[in-house]
DNA sequence: GAGTGGTCTAGACCACGCG
DNA sequence: GCGTGGTCTAGACCACTCA
């Protein structure tokens, strides 16, 4: 961390880094960060919430504390978790503490799918069932190494599966994972998981998605595509192709999803 | 406004209300808010903005003069001032002051349009050529009404048009407006503006879409959508169904657009 | 150099959740 | 009743823009 900013009565020592026991990141350097405090001390509870020193679910240390630890004012702090918040890293509860946020909550499952039933509320329709079709290791293509920034021919997870609402099959998702970070994971263990897959992927191997891009097209499904959606291959459907990064920008995920858009739309809001 | 909150030294007289001059609102209470302080500002900046007190690309006053019209402090203003900055509404400039939004700069161009090409930057592309179609006066149908918050046989605005990209047409659009607040609207008037549509109606009408949902499906184009989107009609297009909002979440245009997605994709991103 | 938004602090009190 | 996040204030100084 560089020469931290003035304090108006209360000169801090150039060198006084805060205190917190800062473990080393993965791929850069400790802070270069020329910015505002709540910008650096931003960047550490970032780290802290990326090394796992708080599991999502569980509270972080109060504000109080973190501004003891770090040696700033509660404010700063404040303002630094405000703008986590806001990104959906950490979700704040009025008396209760500040919690590193999960895909595992009832009330947002499925966080980053924007796909809705034309009519009806989502909850009439209840939870999706899952079944996965397929889940092997391969190689990385040309094309799913450029997404994944891996390099061609290194070990991917490769996985299909159907998402089906009200008895219906609605999606169909091929899915890629770097090998490398999710050694181990098999198919049993995506099909028995009760909840999102996300929330598997952050119990089990400790990595979580935070947010995602997707491309979105108008595509005419080929004929295996259109025999498992239960669809005639004239049947137009949703080709949404979505990476999905962790921390830090990592992707993490490479996924391409037929969405069936005859009882379902989706749905997005812009500002 | 209700009493507001404690001030820690400077108790404020029960009933002192901002000495703004408040203009009636259009179709609600003074400003029911039992909220907090800085709530309450951010609702009474929100009504001079949509009175037109300031117009779109114009300055508002500074925080200070914002914090003594209102008697708060300047924090106080400053968090309502950030929550309109959040929502778009208001662009924040250091050294030089916040301005209202408008959909008139170059730098945003298009700012609810989520498609984009393929490949290459969407600057090497140019601007879009607009050609309209049609442009008359007719009447809602019920369909339109619901979308518009209006009754079946009130008058709308419908207009058809086509945007092209570097020469191919991309996009087909339907557009729904209400009548009563699009008085005068002419074909000349879409077809001439120089600039998006919106910075027209913003200019011309005093009216400015702040907001927008969008449902988005594949589907086959008509023979005649087709035709002028210069494609086969076997080929899928996705359905974008828009609802624009002014201030207070009223809605003031439904379109349906037809996207070609053969060189150009729907990019979104999801937190 | 004046004026604007941006950062930071310190301290007070409020609203909420829970034991 | 305590601890948490949430609101509000007051005052200082920084960073940027423009005349």
């Amino acid at each position: 961390m560089s020469s931290p900013p003035h304090h108006p009565d209360n000169p801090q020592p150039p060198g006084a880094a805060p205190s917190a026991t800062v473990l080393s990141p993965p791929s850069a350097l400790p802070t270069p960060a020329f910015s505002p405090l709540y910008q650096q001390i931003k960047g550490l509870i970032l780290q802290s919430l990326q090394s796992g020193e708080w599991k999502p679910g569980e509270a972080i240390p109060s504000e109080i504390e973190l501004a003891a630890r770090f040696r700033v004012s509660q404010g700063t702090v404040r303002k630094a978790i405000d703008e986590l918040a806001a990104e959906n890293l950490v979700i704040r509860r009025q008396g209760k503490g500040t919690f590193v946020a999960t895909h595992a909550e009832q009330q947002v499952q499925y966080r980053f799918l924007k796909l809705r039933p034309d009519t009806g509320d989502a909850r009439t329709e209840g939870p999706a069932q899952r079944s996965i079709l397929e889940c092997r290791r391969t190689r990385a293509s040309a094309e799913v190494a450029r997404a994944l920034a891996l390099r061609s021919g290194d070990p991917v997870i490769q996985a299909r599966r159907i998402l089906s609402f009200a008895g219906e099959p609605t999606i169909l998702e091929d899915i890629w994972l770097p090998g490398q970070a999710f050694k181990g994971l098999t198919a049993e263990q995506m099909a028995d998981y009760q909840g999102p897959m996300y929330a598997m992927l952050e119990k089990e191997f400790g990595v979580r998605m935070v947010r995602a891009e997707e491309k979105i097209r108008a595509v005419l499904p080929d004929e295996e595509q259109a025999r498992l959606l239960e669809i005639a291959p004239t049947t137009p459907v949703l080709s949404v192709e979505r990476i999905a990064y962790t921390y830090n920008d990592i992707p993490m995920e490479l996924r391409r999803g037929l969405y069936r858009t005859d009882t379902h739309h989706y749905h997005n809001e812009v500002h």
